[in-house]
DNA sequence: TGTATAACGGAGGGAGGTCTCCGTTATTCC
DNA sequence: GGAATAACGGAGACCTCCCTCCGTTATACA
C-alpha cells in the first residue's frame, strides 16, 4: 500500500538554498493536513488536504511522496508530548499515583486530539523516527507498571500489555462521545483503574496478551476498522 | 445519506404469487451478505455481496434498494438471541451472577460475530423493526442492572448507560484483537467486571451520561468512527 | 537584472464503488 | 401450452479518491 522505504526525504542539491515557497507551503500543507486528520481522521483525503492547503496535489506530494510521510510529519510533535507524560508519572514517589495520572493524561490526550492520534495504539510501521518515538515510551510504561505492581499498587496479575485494553476502549468511548459527552471517556477509564487496583482482583480467566501479540495488535496509523474497505462511498 | 424512508419493501401485486426465483435469490443474497459483513464488515461493496451470491447488483437492489435495508434484513436474527441472553441473565436469581453472565456473553456475541453486530452501540434510525427488538432489550438491561444495584451486587454509582462503554470498549478490542488472540476481550471484560464491584468503588469525577447522550453515543449501523468519509477508497 | 532551475499546480488516467436502465429470461396462471 | 409480466443481470454512467506528468511560474544566485 505504502511505497515501503522508497519514499524518503527528497534529496536536495546542497549548493543551493531551500527556496522560500517551498518552505511556506510546506508549514500550509502541516497545518491543512492537522486540521483535516483531527476532523476527518488520518485517512482525509490527499486532494482535499491539499485543497485546504491551497495547493495542488502535485505540490503535496513532493514534499510529502506518501501519505505515511504526512504522517510522520504530523504525529511526531503530540509522540512527543506523550514520552513527556510518561516521565511526569515516573516521576511521582506514589507508584499508584504515577499509574493513574499517566492514564489519565494519556487518555485526555487521546480524547482532546480530535481523535487523529492513537498513540498508544499505533503502529507506524514504515516511520522509523516514530517507532524509535515509542519505543522510548514503552519502556517507560513498563517501567511505571512493574513498580506499581512491585509495590503491590495495582492488581499483581496485571500486565503491562493490558494498557492495550484501555488504550483501545478509549479511543472508542472518545471517538463516540466526544461530540456528546466529551468528559465521558473520564468515567470510562476511571472504572478501568478501579478494576486494576489490588484489592479488587478477582481472577482473570484468560491470560494476558504477549508482547507479540500486542504489538500485532496494535493498528497501522490508518487507526481504520477492519471493517471498512477500500474504494466507494463508505458512509 | 441513506434515502430515508421512501425505500421500504417492495410493493407486490397481490393477486400473484411470489415467483420462486426471487425468493432463492432474496435467500443466497442473505447468505452472502452475512458472509461478506462478517468477514469484511458492514460496509462490504455491494457489488461483491451481489456477486458472492451469484446475482447481478440490480437484483439485489431490488430486493434492497439501499444497505440499510439489506442491513435490517441480516440483524434481525442475532438481535433476538439477544434478547434470549438478556432474558436468561434475569432468569438467575443471583443478580451479580447475572450481571456477569450478560456482560460476558453479549462481548461473547459481539466477539464471535466476526464483528458486523455492534448491536449494543447501534442506532437503526431507518429501520423501525430492530428498534422496536432494540428497545425491548434495553428495558430489560435496565432491569438487570437495577436489580443488581438495588441489592449492593454492584457499585451504587453504576448506571445502565455506564454499560454503553463495555459496550464500546468490547467492539473495539474484539475487532483488533480477533485475529490475534481470539479470546483477548474476555480478560478485558473481566478487568470491567471487577471494576463494577461494589467493594471498589472509588468515587467517580464524571456523572454519568444521560439515556439521551447514550443515544446520540450509539452509532448508526455503518458503525464507522466519524473519521471516515465518503468516497473513494478509504482504506 | 537575467538566467538556470526547482517548485508549482492542475488536468487527467487508473482504480474501485454505487446504482440504474433496459433488453432478456424465467415463472405463474389461465 | 401460451401469454402476461415480474424478475433477472450486466453494461455502463457517474462518483470519489489516488497519484503522475509536464507546461508554467517563482525564486535564488551571479
Amino acid at each position: 500500500m505504502e511505497n515501503a522505504v522508497s519514499d524518503g526525504p527528497v534529496p536536495r542539491r546542497p549548493g543551493r538554498a531551500e527556496r522560500s515557497d517551498s518552505i511556506r507551503n510546506r508549514d500550509k500543507i502541516l497545518v491543512a493536513a492537522r486540521a483535516l486528520f483531527a476532523a476527518d481522521g488520518l485517512n482525509a483525503p490527499m486532494d482535499r488536504i491539499a485543497a485546504a492547503a491551497e495547493v495542488g496535489p502535485g505540490t503535496l506530494y513532493r514534499h510529502f511522496p506518501s501519505r505515511v510521510r504526512l504522517w510522520e510529519a504530523v504525529l511526531e510533535e503530540p509522540l512527543l508530548a506523550q514520552l513527556e507524560l510518561v516521565d511526569q508519572a515516573l516521576a511521582r514517589a506514589d507508584a499508584w499515583a504515577g499509574v493513574e495520572e499517566y492514564v489519565l493524561a494519556t487518555c485526555a490526550l487521546e480524547a482532546e486530539s480530535g481523535g487523529y492520534l492513537n498513540l498508544m495504539t499505533t503502529r507506524f510501521d514504515d516511520a522509523p523516527a516514530l517507532r524509535e518515538i515509542r519505543g522510548r515510551i514503552q519502556r517507560r510504561i513498563e517501567e511505571l507498571i512493574d513498580r506499581a505492581r512491585a509495590e503491590g499498587a495495582i492488581r499483581p496479575d496485571f500486565t503491562v500489555d493490558d494498557l492495550i485494553f484501555i488504550a483501545l476502549s478509549n479511543s472508542r468511548v472518545a471517538e463516540a462521545t466526544r461530540a456528546i459527552a466529551p468528559r465521558a471517556w473520564r468515567r470510562n477509564a476511571e472504572l478501568f483503574l478501579d478494576g486494576i487496583r489490588p484489592e479488587c482482583a478477582r481472577p482473570l480467566t484468560e491470560p494476558p496478551m504477549t508482547p507479540a501479540q500486542v504489538a500485532r495488535t496494535m493498528m497501522r496509523p490508518a487507526a481504520q476498522p477492519s471493517a471498512v474497505r477500500r474504494g466507494g462511498r463508505t458512509e
